[in-house]
Formats: C-alpha cells, structure tokens, sequence
DNA sequence: TCCAATATTAAAAAATTGTAAACAACAGGC
DNA sequence: GCCTGTTGTTTACAATTTTTTAATATTGGA
C-alpha cells in the first residue's frame, strides 16, 4: 500500500532576499516544503494561513522584530508547540540568551552556512514524534487523512469535514487532553469567531457516529479521545 | 518515561578540568544534579550508573571523542532518546554537521558562555517536555498534566479542576510550604477574588481523595505536599 | 488558657456541558 | 439562476458538576 506522508512545512521570514532563496532552495532540497515572508507581519500571517511545523525567524526584521512575532505566535495554543529557530547577524551573548528564553529551540548566528542550518533543522525535528503517515489507526478505528475517510471494524463511518478534523485532532495524541481554546485555534483557526456550544454540538455529533465512550469531556477544561 | 521529581541529572565530559568545574557550577546554580566525567571511557561508565537525562561531550577527548561516544549510547535503548549536547573548540561546519548527524541535539562551539549554554540546556528540556508531556511521580503518586489524571497504586482518582490545579501545584515542589497568597495567585489568578475559606475547601477535598496524610497544613503560613 | 487560624459541613451560587431544534451557509445538480 | 440536501452554527434551556460561601466546630501555638 503507498502511504504518503505530508511534506513538513517550513515558514522562513527574513528581509533579506536572498537568504530567503539560499535558504529556502537549500531546504526544498531536503525534501520541505517552504513559505517565505518578508517580515514579521507576513510571517504572522502566513503563519495562521499555513500551520508550519517550524519557524525560522529573522531577529531583525523592519516592522515586527523576530522575537515579537515569535511571542505573539507562542500566545496562540496553535503555535505553543511549533519549532522556531532564531536567525540573525548579532553575536552577542544576551542576545541569544533572550532568544532562547522568548521560546526559541535555537539560535543561529549569521553568516549562515546553509548545510549547517539544514543540519540544526533536521536535528530538531527528529525530536518531534514521528506522524505515522496520512492513516492512524487506534483500536479498531482507523483514520484515512489524506481520503478524510474513517472506519471502524472495517464499516466505514461517514463524518463531515469539522468532524473529521475534529476527531484527526483528538486521535493524534490518544488521551491528551485538548483544551477547549487549543481545539477552536487548531480545527477552526485563528482568527475565526464561533459560539461556546460549537464544539459541543460537534462532540455530540461524533459521539452518536462512533458511539458513546471514546471521547471523555473532562469538564472545565477540554475533550480527550480514549479507546 | 514519567519524569522524577528529582532534579534532572546532567553527565557532562571534557578532559578539561576548568571547563568541567564552570559549566558544572553554572548547571548545579540553575538547580540541575551534575556528573562529570573526565573522558570518553568514564562518561560512558558514569551514563549507565547514574541514566542522565542530558549528556554534554566535549569532542576531543582522549581515548573516545565525543562522536564515539554518542555513536556508543545511541546504540543502547537507555540511550536512545537521551538528549546529547556537543561541546568543541573545531569551529567548522562540516564537524558541526557531523556531530549533529551522529544524533547530537545541539554542538556549541568554544569558548563558551556558560550562561548560553545553561539557556541551550534549558531550551532543549523545554522541547522534549513538549514532545513528551511531563508526568510527575511522587512515591506511588503519578499525575499526568496532559492526560490531566492522577493515579495513586495505579488507581485513577478523579479531581475537579481546581483540585487538580492546586495538587499539581503543591506537588510541584514537595516539602516546599506555599503561601496561601502564593497558592491564590497560582491556582486563581491574579484578577479572582475569593474567600479565605475557599482553599481550605480544595485542600480537604484532595485530602479526602488522597487519603489524609499527604498535605500537610503549616498553620499561620500555609500549605506543603509530602508523602 | 485563649484566640486566631484552619477544618468541617451543608447549602447556595456559578460555571460548564448536553441536547434539541431552528437557522444560516454552502455545494452540486438541473 | 434556482432548488435541494447537507453541513455548520446559534439559540435557549435543562441537567449536571464544580466552586464558593457562610455558619459552626476544632485546633495548635503564644
């Protein structure tokens, strides 16, 4: 059976064009796939657009310094555990030391050398829990990403697309507890506006598709799927 | 792996006795347990008695360099996922690469700042309690922040919210008194106010599920979690 | 001992979630 | 474009749990 697995995403923001296209031709070479922005802004942006799996920020930057957007982001249960690397042309100890502790997992001091940075990039992801590929199974229940289709004892279970994406979120870390703010930022986004009782109504939805028992509500604080 | 309550043990090796004793001081300031090994040899001996959360190698070291040595614990499921930090006075790219490629999570160049290496330190262990969740266990007391359960002899005990919050905290740092101010801020909020009685509340709930000997009251100063 | 701090209760208040039904937005076929 | 069924969201309310208060008892140290 072909399982693809999703390229990882890299968002890279600089103002600096052609480390944009050094780095970013550097990276796609390795097989990710990359968004370029060209400040801070636009890496906030593209950043909700896009969902990356890690960040490489310019620390200066016109407009948004890295280390702003870098907190703004980490504000925002979607980007709480997103990759971001600092990158800037200030060797200077505090500097870096600020970096690291704004929620930096590294700092790189310009000039770069590109296969060191893909080094650094590759080094940290391999930290991250291996994605099993575009199809989870748990259980009996397995979940086709990429064909949004899910069975369970080989029938399959028809969901719609919040659903889907309601239930992919909660079975990819099986008995993690997703906060009610965490599920809103990463299944609706982040800048869209929905009732308290969406999500409920949308639980419920799942819960008569697949029966009762495999989402727990752990009250005041968020849903958890459980087998 | 849960993770001890106990601070977190640091292996550090260079046949540099000076190199050994700053970053050791700085390390043992920032409040983590040091072992320090002399050589290649030692730090290999030293990692399997005392199973260190992070290990820091200098790369040239006599007998093993630093890459063996990695390459020697990588092979060992102890090891595996132990996080690996190199250390080197080689200012050059392709060492660097190699080093992070032989499964090293970061390579720090000399001379070093101990105060960037102590942020590197604490930057990696904020990463890989994002990967893995971080599980307190405390005699046979397990809580799980993720999972938000609490299982005494494997036995889940249910807790609101609030109770949860609270226990996490005190059992944060066991024996330390927290301040009912303290626990206030910490539990509530800045912003809440409620009644003095309202913890006393909390704390007898926990007692009451916990069985009644684990919180011990401080009167006049407040509260202290021991098993 | 005495007194302020804490424990213990039970009951009130507040917060959270479940549910059903109505409404809105949307997509696809004709 | 228009109809139609599906999907997504909101609303209002009930059911439930959690949190707080308040009133009373108890404790431990000056």
């Amino acid at each position: 059976m072909p399982h693809e697995t999703k390229p990882r995403t890299i968002l890279i923001a600089d103002d600096e064009p052609d480390i944009l296209e050094i780095v970013s031709f550097n990276l796609k070479g390795e097989g990710y796939e990359v968004i370029t922005a060209k400040n801070g802004n636009e890496a906030i942006e593209l950043a909700k657009i896009h969902n990356p799996d890690l960040i490489i920020l310019d620390v200066m930057m016109p407009g948004k310094t890295g280390f702003e957007v870098c907190k703004i982001l980490r504000m925002l249960p979607a980007f709480e555990n997103t990759i971001i690397i600092f990158l800037t042309a200030l060797n200077d100890d505090n500097t870096e030391i600020k970096g690291l502790e704004t929620g930096g997992d590294d700092y790189i001091t310009k000039p770069i050398s590109p296969r060191v940075l893909v080094s650094r990039v590759n080094a940290l992801f391999r930290r991250i829990i291996k994605e099993t590929g575009s199809v989870l199974q748990i259980g009996d229940l397995i979940i086709d990403r990429e064909k949004y289709i899910v069975t369970s004892n080989s029938e399959e279970i028809v969901l719609a697309r919040k659903e889907f994406e309601l239930l992919a979120l909660l079975t990819s870390k099986p008995s993690k507890v997703f906060l009610r703010n965490e599920i809103l930022h990463k299944v609706w986004g982040t800048d869209v506006i929905v009732g308290d009782r969406t999500i409920d109504v949308h639980i419920r939805k799942i819960r008569q598709k697949l029966g009762g028992d495999c989402i727990t509500t752990v009250k005041g604080v968020g849903y958890k799927f459980q087998m």
